[in-house]
RNA sequence: GCCCGCGUAGCUCAGUGGAUUAGAGCGUUCGCCUCCGGAGCGAAAGGCCGCAGGUUCGACCCCUGCCGCGGGUACCA
């Protein structure tokens, strides 16, 4: 028994009653869990909104409590219900009959334990749409940093989730190849360093392991910001030189010349190195679209064209956007330093992200009719391949009719920082102009705040600071300064700080055993510190916090889910089988009422916390699908660590003698462990054997 | 200027569609290993939920205004 189930059992019976009783037609019902159990296990404020109801629809004036009175004594003799009863002004309180549920909840862990099977099949309609994640989307021109790492575990978190509440989920990372970013990176190679296709290879090929190709842009990128300001970070940028970067970019969207050779070549070892630090994550991707492919297979000239018969946009022959093509929006005054209009063309003919990702967007939806050659950039681990877009038909793989599917969703989500958010009005805009028929909601800005540095981690960094800045509560990071942590280096120092620990706690643990279990606590503690925060509260990057196991972090979640383990694996396989056939076999001999019996009482309400607690997971997963919110399944997994170690604390249970309650004691511990180890899998961590 | 977000315990944050005694973690103080793993457990102290109005039987939550902080308003993303 899933307690949606009883739940959505009991919302319609009220639904029913209110109508029956009371001629009023419902049509949200909402239904609360009580602060305590001695206040119930549902409650429903139902009363309150028919007494309104009433009044507003027949003047008739009815206390809520009398309403409530009556439409609870309707709600009685629900099965699985023990009682109900009438609080405070006119709650309603539904208290489940305990030992039903906790049989029917076991039984149902032991047949399916995997979540979100039964649900897939129940929503087949909602299965066969496709929903497409976009995600990552590191612009390939440095080192991934830590804000980063937010996008993709966020993005990689909500993928688990849509996929355990029975969705069919496409993974994509797009690749801004062709924009400002990668085109300044080339500049330092061209420009600053002086080097071409052959020596930039020369160069990447004698890099130390400890500082690959991905740092070592890292720190160019950052060069190249002073090259265009003269050596001085405070001085303005020399438009001479900026026209570098102009030039450079129109020669990388022109394709077929030595700069746009470079482009290619750099673009794609830095994207090989995200997707490196991406796995140690656990993170992957289904196709990776590019963006030289949108120019190439003429994805913007077909949206353009669109754009342009639907008068979405316009061309600015004067003024301040002389020659660009503008797209005219009310999204903000304009004033004499802003525009309120967004450049879609720029006036030498390059084509802003924006413009760009209108095309993408319209190709995700199935709206664009036309479609990308694919080519396997990497195989992974586990054997799925990642595919790139290419505009090389002949290289493309599928002539013998394994040509790869992708785009066509039915509904999208794309992670993107909420600094962002006016970009992705106008991309919106754009799509609900070409693609009306869609509009302007199927496609959704999953944004978030951005990760900052706190003042003890810029002093870490040997970051200095104005006095103005140090009364900051936090400092936002700089790519064009170099300024942030990057992820490899967080990940590694991670590892390293849990290695420490477990060859402490485990010395005869073999090495490779302890490598393995430090990455997987280096990951839970890295996964977690990242989803613990809701998307709109911005993180302030602390050192000491990110590299705690203890308290509200990933690793006091696998340490509880360690220890469950631990009982079973002392457990004797006969007192389990015993206590499984106890708890899921429904009215055996006098199961049922020994189950009441030791259920009930304060440590009976001790005990149901923990069942009723466990039991909540599929509805946390619908509200963090719902809302789009890891960080709701992030704390229930906390939460239910945090049950679990008290229980584990105030209960033998091995030692138990009394063999019902040391039966209903085992098949408590065995479905809270299940429920963690779920709630954790869903956030990509893992739980070692031991730790 | 305009648009968006945020003001909750010393610090960092939860609080989902309005309701009973506003919750965590860190930090502070004090306890707990003859007992399935102390990366743990318990307890204490700590709150005009930014301010002022409004709606309501009832507001941390909804509405309006104000104050403070952050982000955006690029021919960057």
């Amino acid at each position: 028994m899933k307690t949606l189930d009883l739940q959505e059992t009991l919302r319609e019976r009220v639904r029913r009653i209110a109508l029956e009783k009371f001629n009023i037609k419902l049509d949200a019902i909402i239904a609360e869990i009580p602060p305590r159990t001695e206040l119930g296990d549902l409650a429903f404020p139902v009363a309150f909104e028919l007494a309104k109801r009433i009044k507003m629809e027949r003047g008739e004036k009815l206390p809520p409590r009398s309403i409530a009175e009556e439409l609870g004594l309707a709600l009685e003799n629900t099965e699985g219900v023990s009682r109900v009863e009438v609080a405070g002004a006119g709650y309603i309180n539904v208290f489940y009959d305990r030992a039903t549920f906790l049989h029917r909840f076991f039984h149902s862990l032991q047949t399916n334990g995997v979540s979100g099977e039964e649900k897939a099949s129940a929503s087949t309609a909602s299965a066969s749409d496709k929903i497409i994640v976009e995600h990552t989307n590191i612009n390939p021109n440095k080192a991934a940093h830590i804000g980063h790492l937010r996008n993709a575990v966020l993005g990689d978190t909500f993928v688990r989730i849509m996929r355990t509440a029975g969705h069919t989920v496409e993974v994509q990372n797009y690749v801004d190849n062709t924009g400002v970013q990668v085109a300044d990176v080339i500049v330092g190679f061209e420009h600053v360093e002086g080097m071409t296709l052959e020596t930039v290879r020369e160069l990447d090929a004698s890099l130390p392991p400890e500082r690959p190709f991905d740092y070592y842009c890292w720190d160019l990128y950052a060069r190249v910001g002073l090259f265009y300001r003269h050596g001085d970070a405070n001085a303005k940028e020399d438009p001479e030189r900026l026209r570098l970067r102009s030039e450079t970019l129109r020669l990388i969207e022109e394709g077929d010349n030595p700069t746009a050779d470079l482009a290619e070549y750099v673009a794609t070892r830095v994207l090989d190195c995200h997707l490196n630090t991406m796995l140690r994550l656990g993170i992957s991707y289904d196709v990776l679209p590019r963006e030289s492919e949108i120019l190439h297979l003429h994805f913007w000239d077909k949206a353009f064209e669109r754009l342009r018969e639907t008068n979405a946009i316009r061309y600015e022959a004067e003024g301040r956007n002389a020659g660009c093509w503008v797209m005219p929006t009310n999204f903000h005054a304009s004033t004499d330093e802003h525009e309120a209009d967004k450049i879609i063309v720029r006036s030498n003919g390059t084509v802003t992200y924006a413009g760009k990702d209108i095309a993408y967007q319209l190709w995700k939806l199935g709206r664009l009719r036309l479609d990308f050659y694919y080519k396997p950039f990497r195989r992974y681990p586990n054997d799925h391949i990642a595919w790139i877009t290419t505009s090389d038909e002949s290289k493309a793989v599928g002539a013998n009719g394994s040509t790869p599917n992708f785009g066509g969703g039915g509904k999208i989500y794309n992670v993107i920082d909420s600094r962002q958010s006016y970009t992705q009005d106008i991309v919106r805009q754009g799509v609900a102009a070409v693609a009306p028929e869609v509009g302007a909601n199927a496609s959704i800005h999953l944004s978030y705040e951005m990760v900052a540095l706190s003042p003890a981690a810029c002093q870490e960094l040997g970051i200095e600071l104005s006095t103005e800045d140090q009364k900051r509560a936090y400092i936002e990071m700089s790519g064009r300064k170099g300024l942030g942590v990057k992820a490899d280096d967080l990940i590694t120092r991670l590892e390293m700080v849990a290695k420490v620990e477990v060859s402490e706690r485990h010395p005869d643990l073999a090495e490779a055993d302890a490598t393995a279990t430090a990455h997987a606590i280096a990951v839970g503690a890295l996964r977690y510190f990242l989803l613990k925060w809701t998307r709109n509260s911005v993180i302030a990057f602390d050192f000491k916090e990110a590299l705690s196991f203890e308290g509200e972090t990933g690793p006091y979640c696998q340490y509880a889910a360690v220890r469950a383990n631990s009982i079973f694996r002392k457990l004797d396989d006969e007192v389990y089988a015993q206590a499984t056939k106890f708890v899921s076999q429904m009215n055996e001999g006098d199961a049922n009422a020994k189950i009441t019996d030791v259920l009930g009482g304060e440590t009976g309400d001790e005990l149901w916390t923990m069942i009723a607690l466990a039991a909540r997971l599929d509805e946390t997963i619908a509200q963090s699908a719902a809302q789009a919110e890891p960080a709701y399944l992030a704390k229930y997994a906390f939460q239910l660590a945090r049950a679990f170690n008290l229980f584990y604390h105030r209960h033998r249970i091995i030692a138990e003698e009394d063999a019902a309650r040391r039966s209903v004691l085992v098949a408590i511990a065995d479905v809270a462990r299940g429920q963690l180890t779920r709630s954790l899998a869903t956030l990509g961590i893992q739980v070692p054997e031991r730790m």
